[in-house]
Parts: structure tokens; sequence; C-alpha cells
DNA sequence: CAATAATTTTAATGACGATTAAAATAATGC
DNA sequence: GCATTATTTTAATCGTCATTAAAATTATTG
């Protein structure tokens, strides 16, 4: 009964798994807009056309889904490090290419997934995992503006704050963003440059 | 029976006026800590040690308790824009005194008044208003912008972005700091030059 | 001190929303 | 089509929390 075979993957898993990922845009969506304890269980089966009792069939509790949201968040974001990683010339490319990377997930026709705002409302348990996850995520960045002090694309600069003011740029997006394409375009292509521009060494 | 007298201040109204000016930044910290539906009415009393029911002799309802702390924190961001541009050169440099005067005040000893995640929290009457602040905020922002440009300071740059790229980035502050004096200072002395390194003209 | 105004508390009330169990419906394998 | 499994709904329950009214306490003023 456990969902063993590896390559023939047992179709109601996967329905199952499916459904829940919608389940998981729906919330974040609601949580980027509303807020966690704003946003009721209702909120969230409304956008599926579903009942708030259906939930409980894909998930354990509303803080589980917090939770998924930001373990989801967090696979998006090491995802988009690590493709920047793969393919940047020098420290600065690879914080640009990050920075579309990230970006262009964020704005994306999947609709928003990141909600970084709610860790206050997580319970103990999964916050100090997701606080794990998000300082792992802010040291990935770190390490890569002190890659590129060293290799000399850089201009030499306190990293901590440098990787706060960015990622707290980032972070806010979905504060302000709500799905125009339009707008969706324009900041892949200008916020990489504008939070760029000040790192480059003269 | 009004408070008419301008000279003499009486002395009810004042003392009215401090502890509900008390009562907005004990608000704001809980809302930044833990978003508005997050924090309950006696979360805020417990910080003031009074009693939930106490808070209505300042305040109508709740509703009206994070409005004010809008209406206040946008005024502290006129306050910093004002006398920025009264002291300002060239419009970098106001733009890098506009983002001091207003981080000094948001990571001050007066603690964070700032709570700009919660604005889909508000009931309609108030949202709108708020929503103009913010927007007027935002549109003075950009004509700094704009002003820099056209005085040959700011390098050309798409002004809706890069507002909303720096706001962003102050707008986040207070997720991540809560109270350490020693990172307000650092905050203060590095957010100007890391937000505003990308903007010099070359 | 007495009287009045200001401030806070106690003790309801009422909604709303998370959660659960049992029942109903839909899908799948034979 | 039947039996079994998967999915969703209905109909409670339970707690938390905003809000209110009345009572109690504290301050102010004559």
């Amino acid at each position: 009964m456990e969902s063993s075979s590896l390559g023939t993957e047992n179709p109601v898993d996967k329905r199952f798994r499916v459904k829940r990922d919608r389940m998981l845009r729906a919330a974040a969506r609601c949580f980027n807009l509303k807020g966690y304890s704003g946003t009721s269980l209702k909120d969230v089966a409304d956008l599926l056309g579903l009942t708030d009792a259906a939930l409980y069939y894909y998930v354990r509790n509303k803080q589980e889904l917090v939770y998924l949201c930001y373990v989801r968040a967090a696979d998006v974001g090491r995802e988009a490090m690590q493709r920047a990683i793969g393919e940047g010339q020098d420290g600065l490319d690879t914080v640009h290419r990050y920075l579309r990377y990230h970006i262009e997930y964020m704005v994306g026709a999947e609709g928003p997934i990141a909600i970084m705002s709610e860790i206050p409302s997580l319970k103990p348990e999964h916050r100090e995992e997701v606080l794990e996850l998000s300082r792992r995520h802010s040291a990935a960045f770190e390490a890569l503006l002190e890659r590129g002090i060293a290799d000399g694309s850089i201009a030499p600069c306190d990293v901590r704050m440098t990787g706060n003011a960015i990622m707290g740029s980032l972070n806010w997006i979905p504060k302000w963003f709500h799905g125009d394409p339009g707008v969706a375009a324009k900041i892949v292509e200008e916020f990489p440059r504008i939070l760029g521009a000040g790192l480059a060494a003269r």
C-alpha cells in the first residue's frame, strides 16, 4: 500500500498530489492577500470550488497548509539558486540570474507561491524548520555576494545587510503584485537590474 | 467642552492623546509581529498592562486601531520626506536623506510604527483613504527620483519599478528587525547606502 | 470632603471559523 | 453492474475573540 513503484506512478496518488498542489497555490494566493489568520479555510475552498471541510482530505490542518506553502516556496528559491549557480559566470552575474529566476517563478503564470510574511503564525514545531530553510537560503545568497566580492565583480559591502535589503524587496513583491501579466514582465525585466545595480564594483 | 484652547492644552486631553499614542505603538508592534487578524486586542492590552475592554475607551474598534496606525505611519513618512526635501542638495542627496530619516524613525527608540502589510484587513471606508495616503507617498518618492534624473544626479530608470523595489525593501524591515539597537544602528548606516548605490548616475 | 468626570474592569453576548464524524456521492477495478 | 476505494458534503461542536453594558475604581475640582 505504500506508493512504492518508482517508475509507474500510481494514478490515484498522482491525482492527489496534483490537486494538493492546486490547493497550495490557492492558499498562497489567499495568504498573500489577507494574511494567515485573515484567510479562512472557506476562502481557500471557494477558490477551488470546494467546501472548507474538503481541505482536510489533503491536509491535516490549517497550520500544515502554511507550512507546506513555505516548503514549496523554499523549493522554488533553492531551485532558482542552483540554476543560477550552474549557469552564472562570476558572482555578480550569478546574483543577476538568481534574481531573475526567483522573480520569474514568483510572478509566473503558476501564480504566486511565496508567502514569506507569515512565519510568526506557525506553531513552534514547524516554525523552527521553516526558519532554518529561510536562514539557509539567506546564507546561500550571502555566500553568493561573498563570492562576487572575492572575484572582484561585486564591490565590498556588508553582505548581511545587503542581503536583507535585496531579499526584502523580493519578499515584498507579493504585497503589491496581483497577477497583471504586463506588470509581471516589467518586474522580471527591471528588478534584477535595479537590485543588482548597486552591487557592481566600479 | 471642545478642546478649543489652542495655547493652553487641556491636561485631560493631553493625557488621553499620550496614552492613545502608546496604544498605537503597542498595536503596531503586535501587527508587525503577528498580523492584523493574528493579534487579539488582549495581546495589545497585555503590552500596556490593561484589559482588552479598556482599549475601547481610546478607539471605536479594532479596525480603527489599524487605521490610526496607518495614519501615524503616513505622518512619519511624510515628515521624513519633507525634511529631506528641505535639506537635500540634488535629487540623489534628497533620496539618501529621505531613506535615512524614514529608517531612523522606523527603527528608533520609539519602536516601530509602520505596518504596511495589513491594508487588506481594512474595511473599504478606511482602505480607500489609506491607499490614497500610500499612493501619495509613492508618488512623492517617484517625483524625487524624477527630480534626480532631471538634475543629472540619478541615472535614468523606470521610476515606478525603482520606487517599488526601494519601498519594498523598507517596508520589509519590520519583518526581521525586532528592536536590537546594534542592528538598528547598522540598518540606519547601511540601508541608505545600499538602496541608493544603484541610483547614482555614472 | 463631596461631587463630578475620567478611566478601567467584570461579566455577558454573539459571530465566526477551525475541526471532526458520519453520511453521501463519485470513481475505479473486477 | 458490484464491491471497494476515493472524494466531498452536511451537520454538529468547540474555542477564541471582538464588542457592549453596567459596575467599580481612580482622579479632579470646587
